[in-house]
DNA sequence: ATTAAAAGTAAAGTTTACTATACTTTTTTG
DNA sequence: CAAAAAAGTATAGTAAACTTTACTTTTAAT
């Protein structure tokens, strides 16, 4: 999963260590999201979209799995009857 | 944090074992997250929001904290001088 | 009323987001 | 260029999301 953290943060002229307070979160949480090292739980995300006025799915990309609903239901109710 | 998983869940007429299927987590994570015991990862709500064909925020509900960007840029920024 | 299906509980184990600390490298600025 | 600020690396530890298994209670169907 990609995301836009680095990018916003640097458009709102800010470091690290100043989002990172800001979030209540410690620099290397931010240093480790902006790298791609582990994703945001959710919380997370949201004090960050919140913060940026953006909603999570302008900050973060979720590549790929476009499930088609309806099938998937039929499918998966046909494998519990 | 509240979601709306159960309220979507039956709405779709599925059961837990259902939508834990198609979700690809297990039973217990579903009603784990019905019932409020713990928060869906990053991954897991964007997967529940995508199936329902909701938007994350649309699904849980964050309540509270309110960020009023502007100030607090200011004094996170006061403070890191 | 029985039975079966669905929902719920409990607890131990794994994985991963996040913290804390300490040190190194890169970028910025005077 | 030199110093300071910002960014990055590494690693051990904690907390919480999620799994697995097994058993109990509630709801629905006949």
């Amino acid at each position: 999963m990609q995301n836009r953290i680095q990018e916003l943060r640097k458009s709102h002229k800010m470091t690290q260590a100043e989002l990172a307070d800001v979030l209540e979160v410690t620099r290397q949480t931010i240093i480790s999201l902006e790298k791609g090292k582990y994703n945001a739980s959710l919380f997370l995300a949201h004090d960050i979209a919140e913060f940026f006025g953006l909603s999570i799915e302008e900050v973060f990309i979720f590549e790929g799995g476009h499930i088609n609903v309806e099938e998937t239901i039929r499918e998966t109710k046909a494998r519990h009857e």
